[in-house]
RNA sequence: GCUCCCAUGGUCAAGCGGUUAAGACUCCGCCCUCUCACGGCGGCAACAGGGGUUCGAGUCCCCUUGGGAGUGCCA
């Protein structure tokens, strides 16, 4: 007896394989990711094979650099696969285009079989045939010309080295169904399906070819791909009838889309991996947002490191229907992961952020970071949040007033000259000095605190709202520049009045 | 056009024949507070429509509507 395990009810009889079969031609996106990561997970969740293997066999599509980034990208994201084109692995190679004489063997195999047969019609006849259909509002349909030929004439042309392509024999009646894991049983006629090509001139397999032999060579079970391919599965399923080999698992992915219209697509833009993380969003917080994106633990838990989606994933709480990706949650999640961060690794992440915004040099940045670390939501917004810390700029009196504090121009000029009298004379400036002497200062005054603070953090920032309050403020800005700004402050006051 | 799939708040979603239909994001209010944010408390907001089946339907079936996918010598 084989292993047995477990997906939604359903046994396993043979070990799990999964594999992630981008086509290398361009970055990894969301949507990609995304497969990406639930393949790895069912993989590891049966404690199952996770592979990488690289569809190329569109020469014209492939763009210089692309399986480099796919590897950079899964790295990022924490997904090691097991086998691939970069560490190799039992049934390699992992590149499709160097699996070339394999498909053409199988394919003439098939046309042995009775599956598929040689076509040799051109570009132009297929092109008006196509123009027909659509003429006539009617699916296209390959009508067959080929398929009659008689070996005779189909021997001596393919030694006449005419091109060719080979194509799959559909039956013309009946139905062919197949079973998804997620989806259940679905039931075509046959009728409605293509004689597609299976094997292109150039040589290379089409997709529908080539996932049917790799996915059967490399043992691939369950085969996990996105809902795309629904419609085209009951083909798989005759190509492996027609061989003669067991058809696997199927769990269709439903699709990420950026609104209820559009699917989520590299053209729209930001949709790739490293978009996001050179935004300043962590990995970390992409895959647990993007995790839960058309799938759910069936419980309260929204966190979850990989190692724990391992342990978590199940296919039951896969969603059938397309999920529409929401970055304003995935900000929102990425502001979690920040403030849960610990200090260090976060004024490090900060770091380069605070040199694009000019930090004076002498500036208590692990100040800054502790006073950010809980407001920022995404790393790339920190420059406008620090910019006051730079430069003064000009502001609206109106500022100065100030209901809930009962702030109005004239409290604050008063208190602006109160707080610099006692803030000259302090040569200790640290924060709790400041704050000594400003609380002090309140005391004496009998008042609010705010009604003391809130002009002071006006004149210290010139703006509304600040990271961290007005004591911590002059704290880093320095003695010097504090005294500088109070003072624009009160002359911009005593100017109004 | 044809084929297939999908359908709970604006978004992600729980629910698997009997619930006051969870929770999260967003938004709003209150509290806390040296502003903001955090945190705490509270609120707005959904079963697309119509027929069945059933004692009883968001849950099962059918139709309609809406949406998506496929219809390539792309994957």
């Amino acid at each position: 007896m084989k292993d047995l395990l477990i997906i939604k009810g359903g046994l396993f009889m043979q070990e799990v394989r999964t594999r992630f079969a981008p086509s290398p031609t361009g970055y990894l996106h969301i949507g990609g990711l995304r497969t990406a990561l639930y393949t790895y997970l069912i993989a590891k969740k049966n404690k199952g094979k996770f592979l990488l293997r690289i569809e190329d066999t569109d020469q014209e599509r492939l763009v210089e650099g692309a399986t480099e980034l796919i590897y950079k990208s899964l790295k990022m994201v924490g997904i090691q696969h097991d086998e691939g084109p970069d560490i190799g692995g039992p049934y390699g190679p992992y590149v499709q285009s160097e699996r070339k004489p394999i498909y053409k063997k199988y394919a003439e195999e098939l046309v042995e079989r009775g599956g598929a047969y040689y076509c040799f019609c051109k570009k132009e006849r297929l092109d008006s045939l196509r123009e027909q259909a659509i003429k006539n509002n009617q699916t296209f349909q390959y009508d067959g010309y080929c398929k009659g030929l008689d070996k005779e004439e189909v021997k001596a042309r393919l030694e006449a080295g005419e091109p060719y392509v080979i194509r799959q024999v559909i039956p013309k009646t009946g139905t062919t169904s197949f079973y998804d894991e997620l989806f259940g049983e679905i039931e075509v006629e046959n009728s409605t399906l293509d004689e597609g090509v299976l094997l292109k001139t150039d040589g290379l397999p089409t997709y529908n070819f080539a996932n049917v032999v790799d996915d059967h060579l490399m043992k691939i079970n369950p085969v996990v791909r996105g809902s795309e391919y629904l419609s085209s599965a009951p083909k798989y399923n005759l190509l492996y009838q027609a061989f003669g080999w067991e058809i696997p698992k199927y769990i269709h992915l439903s699709q990420i889309m950026k609104d209820a219209h559009k699917k989520l697509s590299k053209r729209d833009g930001d949709a790739s991996v490293e978009d996001f993380t050179s935004k300043g969003y962590l990995i970390e917080a992409i895959v647990n947002y993007v995790a839960l994106l058309g799938w759910s633990p069936g419980d309260e838990r929204e966190f979850f490191t990989l190692e724990e989606l391992e342990q978590a994933f199940d296919i039951k709480g896969l969603s059938k229907s397309p999920a529409i990706f929401d970055e304003n949650k995935l900000r929102w999640m990425n502001g979690e992961y920040i403030k849960r961060m610990d200090e260090g690794r976060f004024h490090e992440m900060a770091l380069p952020y605070y040199k694009s915004a000019g930090l004076p040099e002498g500036m208590d940045l692990q100040k800054v970071s502790q006073l950010l670390k809980g407001r920022v939501e995404v790393l790339n917004e920190i420059p406008e949040m620090v910019d006051f810390l730079v430069n003064l700029a000009d502001y609206d009196i109106e500022l100065y007033v100030h209901k809930r504090s009962k702030s109005t121009l004239e409290s604050s000029y008063e208190n602006l000259v109160k707080a610099y009298k006692v803030l000259e004379t302090l040569d200790d400036w640290s924060e709790d000095s400041i704050k000594k002497v400003l609380f002090d200062l309140v005391e004496e005054l009998a008042a609010k605190l705010n009604f003391v603070l809130w002009p002071v953090r006006i004149a210290a920032s010139g703006k509304q709202i600040t990271p961290g309050g007005g004591i911590e403020i002059l704290y880093l800005l320095g003695k010097e520049e504090s005294l500088r700004r109070l003072q624009v402050g009160i002359d911009k006051l005593k100017g109004a009045l």
